[in-house]
RNA sequence: GGGGGCGUAGCUCAGCUGGUUAGAGCGCCGGCCUGUCACGCCGGAGGUCGCGGGUUCGAGUCCCGUCGCUCCCGCCA
């Protein structure tokens, strides 16, 4: 274990475990920790005690160490223990290189049982297997012991230290906002607490501070971050947890330029103190258009190429019924050339039944042959249809193509995601390699068909390029960006609207009323008409930025007290149901049998 | 809301097409052991096969339902 903090000694021990090196020798020391192993030779017991910064052999011997030899043989696993003792060398023969302190132990002439311990349901360490998420949750604070565990969240530590560190240096100012709130619309749905004091009524948790930033901005702090909790009442996923931690900043007077060349120098000095991935500034910028154009994401892992082909040329005059009714109806055929590839017939179906869940219709596969396919679709096309289609999508003798025909967002989507399963299936990324790249130059606004309204492809505070066309909301672009790293969202922020008057034509834009406007965003309108700075932002996700960086393969990994995947803490059993009296304050029926748990 | 996977000893798992007494490794308990370090050796205990129902002469195994964990789609940045 590296970097102990300083430890003043006192009754229970004067060093750490993994302090028990070298400049201990032949002095006395005395350490306290976790029983982690027991090995009993009969007239020679060692044990190792483990704390937070390591293991240390400790050795009791029957002539030396009196009362305590008898203490040691009642140990068991997970004991806590304050053990003193000699310092000493170990003879060459018996030292363990695989341990820090393995040149040394302690012969201890006095230990105490500070706590007995009951059988752990399950190995804190030391056996082949990986314990089901199950149980580590059940008992976190035993899962908490294992060194991976121990290892993330110091990791997870360093990072927000080293983001503090940096923005400190900066000037920005910590400064904390509500988490009993007013529903701030980022898309996703709300936690809702009931208010007592004003019965019916509820506060939100925030899904982020976005709209307090801004009035700081408006304040005059000109430069803001937080370590901040946020909530989004959403079903879970790997990287997905109801209540989560972002890295909120916000900057005034400031452009796309400022905002990104800062957050370059803030990733870099991040990284380099914890030892992620090298950032040299600029990263590498790439507009919404090309990444949706070349991989089918805002999102994009550049990693690996198999970027997608657009192939409507080739086909302007098919009879393929299936392609000519897409293309017809102002569709798009898209497709992947995935490389020399051996598929066995099953997998290429799951390959069409990962696309139809991905929304497709159906999937084309082919396999170039000659200057044809080898494909169940072959016979219906043309020679020179499939000429230009391996001339499009440069297909070599013996390549797979996965094409789809749909509508050009669903084309996307699923060619987008496919590509990514095949890098995973055929292990096209290399080991190693991390690609950072800001995604910028988005839309304002996208049509949703469902709803038959404009909505934000950020939210609605972002603000437009130039002056904003309440015509033609579909044409205006976004000061926006996203950091993606590795085909994964890390953050993203956007220069806001400062100006109530271009606030309230986004606002009309988006379907939101005079009327509602002012009942939801007032008080922000009102703020904006006290003379706001131009300012803007970014929020990262945390846990998912120290997901990455450990390797872990769960966000669930990094995050010391985490939800199951149907948002129950299984340790403490949340949620749960609650009193009778509680709910009576809040002025809650029980309408359902059940609710109060009865 | 939908789809997939899993649920057998404290933990990790095996148990083929239904068949008699459900197994292994680790852990646990007892004994022996003065240089081990995932100590070793000997012995032992430990099971509502998630739960409920059904089919069958017979169910860990098949069917239905349900609960939990997990992955994905929807949703969500």
């Amino acid at each position: 274990m590296s970097d102990s903090p300083a430890l003043r000694p006192n009754g229970y021990r004067d060093t750490w475990c993994g302090e028990v090196l070298g400049e201990r020798v032949d002095s006395e020391a005395r350490v306290a920790g976790w029983v982690h192993r027991r090995r009993d030779h009969g007239g020679l017991i060692f044990i190792d005690l483990r704390d937070r910064t390591g293991i240390v052999q400790l050795v009791f011997n029957p002539d030396t160490s009196g009362e305590s030899f008898e203490l040691a043989h009642r140990l068991r696993a997970e004991d806590v223990l304050s053990a003193a003792g000699s310092v000493v060398r170990r003879s060459p023969e018996t030292v363990n290189p695989e341990l820090p302190t393995g040149e040394f132990e302690l012969r201890v002439g006095e230990a105490k049982l500070l706590a007995d311990a009951e059988t752990p349901p399950f190995q804190i360490e030391g056996f082949s297997g990986e314990v089901g998420e199950d149980a580590r949750l059940r008992h976190r604070y035993l899962d908490l012991r294992r060194e991976p565990m121990r290892d993330a969240l110091v990791l997870r530590h360093r990072v927000t230290a080293a983001m503090r560190e940096f923005l400190d240096g900066e000037g920005f100012l910590d400064v904390e906002t509500p988490v009993l709130t007013r529903s701030t619309p980022e898309g996703a749905r709300d936690f809702l607490v009931p208010s007592r004091l004003q019965r019916g009524a509820f506060y939100a948790l925030p899904q982020s501070p976005q709209l307090f930033k801004q009035l700081l901005m408006v304040a005059g702090f000109e430069r803001y971050y937080q370590i901040a909790r946020c909530f989004r009442d959403e079903d879970l996923r790997a990287d997905r947890q109801p209540d989560f931690t972002q890295l909120d900043i916000e900057m005034s007077f400031v452009d796309v330029d400022d905002v990104l060349e800062l957050n370059e120098r803030l990733l870099a000095h991040v990284f380099e103190r914890v030892g992620g991935p090298a950032v040299a500034p600029p990263i590498e910028r790439l507009g919404y258009d090309e990444a949706m154009r070349r991989f089918g994401t805002d999102r994009p892992d550049m990693r690996f190429d198999l970027e997608l082909v657009d192939l409507e040329e080739s086909l302007a005059r098919t009879e393929f019924k299936v392609f000519r009714s897409v293309i017809d109806s102002g569709g798009a055929v898209r497709g992947i050339n995935a490389g020399r590839r051996e598929l066995p017939r099953s997998e290429l179906d799951g390959l069409i039944s990962r696309a139809q869940e991905l929304g497709a219709k159906g999937l084309v596969w082919a396999f170039r042959e000659g200057d044809g396919w080898r494909s169940p679709t072959a016979k219906f096309l043309s020679e020179e249809e499939l000429r230009g289609l391996n001339e499009r999508l440069a297909a070599e003798e013996g390549d797979l193509l996965l094409l789809v025909a749909d509508e050009r967002r669903v084309a996307d989507a699923v060619l987008g995601q496919l590509r990514v399963d095949l890098a995973e299936r055929f292990d096209l990324i290399p080991d190693g390699e991390d690609r950072l790249v800001w995604i910028v130059d988005w839309p304002l606004m996208e049509w949703n068909p469902g709803e038959g309204r404009w909505d934000p492809l950020h939210h609605p505070f972002t603000a437009p390029v130039g002056e904003f066309d309440p015509n033609s909301p579909g044409e205006a672009r976004a000061l926006a960006y996203d950091l993606v790293w590795n085909g994964q969202e890390m953050g993203g922020g956007s220069i806001r609207i400062h100006r109530a008057d271009v606030q309230q034509q986004v606002f009309a834009a988006l379907g939101i009323d005079a009327a509602e406007a002012e009942a939801r965003f007032g008080f922000l309108l009102e703020a904006l008409r006290y003379g706001a700075p131009p300012h803007g932002g970014i929020a990262y996700g945390l846990d998912r930025i120290v997901q990455r960086l450990s390797g872990a393969g769960s966000i669930r990994d990094v995050i010391a007290f985490p939800k199951t995947a149907s948002g129950a803490d299984a340790l403490t059993g949340a949620p749960a149901s609650v009193d009778e009296i509680q709910l009576k304050e809040l002025g809650i029926a029980l309408h359902k049998r059940g609710l109060a748990g009865h």
